[in-house]
DNA sequence: TAATTAAGTCAAGCGAATTGACTTAATAGG
DNA sequence: CCTATTAAGTCAATTCGCTTGACTTAATTA
């Protein structure tokens, strides 16, 4: 009856979508309690004792799930907790950098398994896309070496680049707009016979938080992600939020004041891109990383200073975050060496008031995340595990 | 195995919660698009045509869809559409203020079929409670009076009022400290019998906004809501956002620089508390609300003033709000006069540039909302119904 | 040693979507 | 004008995953 005007409408389900979310529900109560028996699932998730047992033997079979020895503990038939098996699944993560790419594969658990890292040709995408493959291969292989039936294990690649993504063309130096124009993401599927997801810096980041570190098990969580540019990673209802267009969380690009368009953006006053102007430095310098963290643990006053002055943007960007998001926790990542980004959280405090400053917490209102250079990496591998593994509403519905 | 620290899982669904989004996918389909066969909907839902029926025929039964007559259109066998009865369902809506309370029924299509107001003592809430009461039960028997099996149709109780909620005790003047002390949701409860649900004002505009407004359908979209106070409703991936404990979008306490706790909060310089004090107004008076529309159909220049300095920080609101979520549009809603109201839209713009300055727009980057004054206690009403009909993940989820 | 408690299995049942053939009723085309 | 085609919708059988309730197993407690 509508053939102009496609009819809008989200999809149904049916029992594989039931089927498809208590399998996620089971893996997801491994994930967030270690081990657990049958009859703890069961009550955890309120399926039956048979539901579970059934939907255990199949992840069992699958090599997703092993049982552990019996345990004796008061009265009743000992018990016998399951947990996951880390090599039940593999993701590759890649991250595009202005100056490096890496890859990594990751586990069901999000143990790095291999690694890898090149240059890259700054305006030649598709010369950086042949050498992206190749990284990918060798990883790929490397795997392959220490797993037995790993491809099939593989479940897919997740790409982290610095965003925003899909504007108009732009003259913004953060930018690498030959990179915008190519497409990287159609090259790598096709390359890699995989699954291809994308996300920004800062998701990646806040994604890797939500696998393996701060944001675990936390349904409200914003990363605040300071690397070349800033961009903060939105943990919303369990799962990562992307917005309209993809772009939410690009904070960077906020205007400091309502003083108007000649005000500056967040990201020229608190990057680390700020930080190597202030310093002179070249981006691309190597044994920069290094450099920086020598200088934050000497306290090099040159240095300090620009603490002191992304410390406050950044303060105030927590309790804006805070203000608007009402998360349960900030969590504070970098790209920058951990002295410095110690440097930082220390400067941040004291926090401004917020709506977050509440009588009982039972998490901080600001910590610090991993600064392990590759965990982007990770928060990009991670991303193709969650979709195949934890429990979201779109998992459950007939299609995308 | 743990009997110290529950365990932390999702929980599980079967055939009910199969069957229940299934229903709620149809009721979504129609109440987005008018009217649709059978055969439309098992297309737009994924679903079979033989399931589509069954639903359908329980619906029938219901009473919340009816068959149209049969269209001809091309070949094939005439098709029959359903729609929605709006009388199908219907809940009750309470919006709190601080001089006023406003009770309406609404429908399940978001018609007002009932309204009430009155006074409300600012200092006595178990007073104000009676009161009420006393109005819902007015507004129930309207309803009675007007449809047959009503009560059986009355899916639940809203209760929109200003936030924020649960910070600690607060000398904050825009607070009604003697309420936020009160059980006024469990006095409502246990007086009316009805499932009883919470947001702030913001929120509730942004609820009225997708039921009946300019987010009917649309998933990401952010309202800015200028009352008393200034806040934020979240639509995010097509459902109210609320954080970490129910205070996400409260906006109007973010301080308005990174300058350190001596800036102002926006709520101080755009709000209608604000403008009432800029004119030496006393909010509490009677016909403020027909005064200040002809203050601003006259553009009285102490009017026009505060109207300039308030679309400055408004301006600069949507900037955050667009950069930080990622909209597919932001709706400005209002409690002032339609004509305050526009003049407001119009002194924001030009608007910032931000990452929704895109090079293809479907829907407009700021747009004017409703302002009619009954707005919030419809939001608050539409809450139950969405509650109850929307597709959403709770729902198919076997326990809250 | 018997009673109690709890984990886990067995087998039948149920319910909602699926499947595929069938009916109905219209238009398009020769 | 008649037949082929197209599409809506029904019928009846099937499937599949969760539920139910009884039962088994194996520990602790009294």
């Amino acid at each position: 009856m509508h053939d102009i005007s496609p009819i809008r409408a989200k999809s149904g389900t049916n029992q594989e979508g039931t089927s498809a979310h208590n399998r996620r529900v089971m893996i997801e109560a491994l994930r967030l309690n270690g081990a657990l028996s049958r009859a703890d699932l069961a009550r955890a998730t309120q399926l039956t004792k048979q539901a579970v047992s059934n939907i255990v033997e199949d992840l069992e079979r699958d090599g997703l799930v092993v049982a552990l020895d019996a345990v004796r503990k008061g009265r009743g038939q000992p018990f016998t907790p399951y947990r996951l098996v880390p090599e039940g699944a593999f993701a590759i993560g890649l991250q595009i950098d202005r100056h490096l790419t890496r890859v990594v594969v990751v586990d069901l658990v999000g143990k790095v398994i291999a690694r890898a890292e090149a240059g890259l040709p700054l305006d030649e995408p598709s010369a950086g896309a042949k050498i992206i493959l190749s990284l990918v291969d060798r990883v790929r292989r490397e795997l392959a070496s220490l797993f037995a039936q790993s491809e099939r294990r593989l479940v897919g690649l997740g790409v982290a680049m610095p965003g925003p993504f899909g504007l108009r063309e732009s003259d913004d130096k953060w930018m690498m707009p030959a990179w915008q124009q190519f497409p990287l993401l159609e090259t790598l599927a096709a390359g890699t016979g995989l699954n291809v997801g994308l996300q920004n810096d800062a998701a990646a980041c806040a994604t890797a938080e939500r696998i393996v570190g701060a944001a675990h098990g936390v349904d409200h969580a914003v990363c605040l992600y300071v690397g070349y540019g800033i961009a903060a990673g939105l943990i919303l209802n369990g799962e990562l939020y992307n917005g309209g267009n993809g772009n939410a969380g690009e904070i960077g690009r906020a205007l400091l004041s309502p003083a108007g368009p000649g005000s500056t953006p967040l990201e020229h006053r608190a990057s680390l891109a700020s930080l190597y102007q202030h310093l002179g430095l070249d981006p691309a310098e190597r044994g920069l990383y290094e450099k920086l963290g020598a200088l934050a643990l000497a306290q090099d006053p040159r240095v300090m200073g620009w603490v002191e002055r992304a410390a406050s943007d950044l303060r105030w960007s927590v309790h804006l975050i805070e203000t608007i998001f009402d998360p349960q926790t900030v969590i504070l990542t970098s790209s920058a060496p951990e002295a410095l980004a110690r440097l930082l959280l220390q400067a941040m405090h004291p926090l401004l008031p917020s709506i977050a400053d509440r009588p009982v917490r039972r998490l901080p209102r600001l910590q610090l995340g991993t600064t392990d250079p590759w965990a982007i990496a990770v928060g990009a591998a991670a991303e193709p595990i969650s979709r195949a593994f934890d429990p979201r509403f779109s998992a459950i519905l007939k299609a995308g």
